[in-house]
Formats: structure tokens, C-alpha cells, sequence
DNA sequence: TCTGGGGTCCTAGGACCC
DNA sequence: TCTGGGGTCCTAGGACCC
């Protein structure tokens, strides 16, 4: 493979305590733990001392006594993300964001105006530097995986440039666990068969890895060890799910205190997708035991909607459907207690596929208004939509043609092809 | 390590259709 | 009447990421 690294990954080092610091200069150089229960961000002098994100703070504050901890401040970091991205913006269209502190640009087309990608990640470095006032790292190469392990490589506050032709020299000494898609149970595995590195598993026969981790992760997993990733820059993906949900302790809980908490969370995500302006299609009711143990009831509904009634109402009976199990009401509850609730709405699609509901008249005929409909799927979806897309009876009055929400990426990536998703030559 | 809140993607089995 | 294979959708659970 020839070419040149074009590929940026951007990342914020240790975004949330670097925001505290930057705001608070009594935090400077000092450890910072944001988040009380639960470590949500520390700094890099917390990190010395082993306190990592996801910790209890119990045992996060007892390894580093002398840290101060403070609540988070959502606002202000959203607010300083939306800074860095706007940096993004004036170097590149093409940002595929990751989160609020992460990035991918692809800079193909922009370093006629400024310079090779390695001097471009340098003065985005400054500029988010000066502009927003916090550290940002930066890795180049390739391929999306590449740039992003090099900007893990490259932190805190540097760059990592990953030249066509010494990738595998780069890549190969690394552990394991930088790979995507390598966490704690997978990782396990492969030092179990005695696999260490990135070079180790390279070397591995597919077959051999296939029978412990199965047919998809083995050939991904194989996949990024030869530095195999096509992915290309996408500037417009939209989320595939939407959800809420609360830790509720170990304290237990009566039925109907639980009922009333899924109704706030179903009713706020509700509000989130109508903002959102995306209609749901499947209700998930989530529910973490007291031994940590998570179960989950989900429901397809026939079509998709944003409606709060209709979603809060699936939500109750799937959230009762776990608390009452098999054995009638609350008899589940008592033995099992719930640490947690949450909803998440999937299955995410535009409201324009349900306004598209046909009204069948008395003795009309639909057939004419049928090709209408028809014709207006096939301009907004092409072709394949209109062969899979299926007609519901609604209330025995209205035909919907609703495109299958299998559909929706399929959708996504027409619209994005026809705009130029690759800036080279 | 005794656990927050927001997500993504994959798997496996069953139902259903052709 | 019995039977097969392929495809899609739905559900529950799990791993992983920031």
C-alpha cells in the first residue's frame, strides 16, 4: 500500500480534569479527581499515583490521599468541546466525531493550504492550545485505527506521525491491549494462548483464533494487527440509539418508586428524541440486580414514533415485566433487589417515513395514490428501498409504507456517497 | 476495583417466509 | 405429507469504548 497519512486522530488528554484545571489554577499541577462515587476523569498526576477513570472513589482517594476531588460541570465541558471542534472545522470538513473529546480528520484536501498532515496536526495543537487553553494529542497515519493508536502513543500533549512503511514496525511491539476492540475479557484470552503483542497475534492462523473468540472478532482482531482499515472518514453519521438511566444503590426499593423513576427516564429521553427530531422503533428496559447482574426486556413496536404516551407506556410494562418475572407481582423483586434502571430507544429513523401514511377512503382507489407513494420512496431511498419496503395497516383506516429501518444506514451511506467523501488525487 | 452514564456492535436462538 | 436451505427480523445477553 502506497500513499500518504492523511488521517488525523484528535484526542483531549484527560478532558473533564483538564477543563477543572484550566478553570481553577489552585488545581494546576496538582491531582484532580472529577466525579465523586465514580471516577469520571483525573488528571495526569492522579494517573501517577494508579487512579484510573471508572474507579470507585473510595479506593481512587485512598491511593492518592492528597487529590482534590470535584463534582463534575457538564455545561462547561460541553461548552469547551464545542470550542475544540470548531477549531476542527477550520482546517477540515471531513471530522468524524468519536465523542465529546475525540476525532477523526481526514486532511487529504487541506494541506495544499496548510502544509503536510504532520505540520497540520502541530497547528491544530497550538491553535486549541491558545484558543480553548487545554492539551490536545495527536496521531497521523493511514488508517483510522493507526492514527487513533498513535495518538494514545502520542499523549499526553504530543504528536505521533506514523509514515507509510514503518506502520507494522510501529504496531507490532505494542500489547495487545491497544488494539480496538481488546478489553479485559478478550485480553484474558490472548495472553492465555500466549499472546502478548500486536506482532504475536499477527502471526497467529486465523483458525486457531477463531475457535476462542469466535468468527467476527478473530478476523477483525487479524484484520487490525496487519494494519488492515478501510474505514473512511464519515462526516455524517447520526446515533442508532438514545437511552437514559440511573443507579439507584443498594437500598431496596419498593415496586413503585421503580415504576416512577422509569417513567422520568423514559419521559426525558422522549423529550431528547423529539429534539433530536428521530421517531424510535424499540423500547429496552434495563435492569441491574443486586449482584450486578444485568437483564434486559426489549419490544419492537409495528412502527416507529416519538410519542411520549406510547414509549412510557411500553417502557412500564417491559420495567414490570422484570420486576414481577414468571411468578405475578413484585415476587421477583423481594429476592433480587435493583441497582439500577434505564431505557434505551433503538432503531432510531427519520419522522419522514411515518408521514408518508396513506388515507384509504371509503370504495377509493388506492392504487393511484399508491404509486405516488411509491415514486416519492424511490427519490428519497432508491430502488432497494422501494423492494423492501413494507405496508402496514394502521387502525384499519391508514396505509403506511414504512422503509425498514435495516434500511437507515443503507440510506445514510447513499446520501453521503453522493457527496465527495474522499478529498484526494 | 465493588462499580456512573452515555453509547456501539456482535451473537445465538427462535419465528416466520419463500 | 414430509422435508431442506436461505434469508430476515426480533429478543436477550455480552463485550467494549469514552
Amino acid at each position: 500500500m502506497s500513499g500518504r497519512a492523511t488521517i488525523l486522530h484528535a484526542d483531549l488528554d484527560a478532558f473533564y480534569a483538564s477543563v477543572e484545571q484550566r478553570d481553577d489554577p489552585r488545581l494546576r499541577e496538582r491531582a484532580v479527581i472529577v466525579g465523586e462515587g465514580v471516577v469520571l476523569a483525573c488528571s495526569y498526576e492522579a494517573k501517577r499515583c494508579g487512579v484510573r477513570s471508572g474507579m470507585g472513589g473510595v479506593l481512587a482517594r485512598s491511593l492518592c490521599p492528597q487529590a482534590i476531588t470535584v463534582p463534575p460541570r457538564m455545561e462547561a465541558y460541553a461548552e469547551a468541546s464545542t470550542q475544540v471542534f470548531e477549531q476542527f472545522a477550520d482546517f477540515t470538513p471531513f471530522v468524524e466525531p468519536l465523542s465529546v473529546d475525540e476525532a477523526f480528520l481526514d486532511v487529504a484536501g487541506a494541506e495544499h493550504l496548510f502544509g503536510p498532515a504532520a505540520q497540520i496536526a502541530q497547528k491544530l495543537r497550538t491553535r486549541v492550545r491558545e484558543n480553548v487553553g487545554l492539551a490536545l494529542s495527536v496521531g497521523v497515519a493511514q488508517t483510522k485505527f493507526l492514527a487513533k493508536v498513535a495518538s494514545g502513543q502520542a499523549k499526553p500533549d504530543g504528536t505521533i506521525v506514523v509514515e507509510p512503511g514503518n506502520e507494522l514496525a510501529f504496531l507490532h511491539p505494542l500489547p495487545i491491549e491497544v488494539l480496538w476492540g481488546v478489553g479485559r475479557v478478550t485480553a484474558a484470552k490472548l495472553h492465555d494462548h500466549g499472546i502478548d503483542t500486536v506482532g504475536d497475534l499477527a502471526s497467529c492462523e486465523r483458525d486457531g483464533l477463531k475457535s476462542y473468540l469466535g468468527d467476527h472478532a478473530s478476523a477483525h482482531l487479524l484484520a487490525l494487527a496487519h494494519n488492515h482499515d478501510p474505514r473512511a472518514i464519515d462526516t455524517n453519521r447520526r446515533d442508532r440509539s438514545m437511552g437514559a438511566q440511573r443507579a439507584l444503590g443498594q437500598k431496596v426499593r419498593r415496586r413503585e418508586e421503580l415504576r416512577l423513576e422509569m417513567l422520568a427516564l423514559a419521559e426525558k429521553v422522549a423529550a431528547r428524541l423529539r429534539k433530536a427530531e428521530r421517531v424510535a422503533r424499540t423500547v429496552t428496559v434495563r435492569y441491574r440486580t443486586s449482584e450486578m447482574r444485568h437483564e434486559t426486556r426489549s419490544r419492537t413496536l409495528p412502527e416507529a414514533t416519538q410519542q411520549t404516551d406510547i414509549l412510557v407506556a411500553v417502557a412500564d410494562e417491559l420495567l414490570l415485566d422484570l420486576i414481577d418475572g414468571p411468578h405475578g407481582p413484585g415476587s421477583r423483586l423481594g429476592r433480587v433487589g435493583c441497582t439500577l434502571i434505564g431505557v434505551t430507544y433503538s432503531a432510531l429513523g427519520s419522522p419522514d417515513a411515518i408521514q408518508l401514511a396513506l388515507p384509504f377512503g371509503d370504495g377509493g382507489k388506492p392504487t393511484d395514490a399508491l404509486d405516488t407513494m411509491i415514486d416519492s420512496i424511490r427519490s428519497r431511498w432508491g430502488d432497494k428501498a422501494v423492494a423492501r419496503a413494507s405496508l402496514l395497516d394502521h387502525k384499519g383506516e391508514v396505509a403506511a409504507l414504512t422503509r425498514p429501518t435495516a434500511l437507515d444506514s443503507e440510506a445514510a451511506e447513499q446520501s453521503s456517497a453522493s457527496e465527495p467523501p474522499d478529498a484526494r488525487q
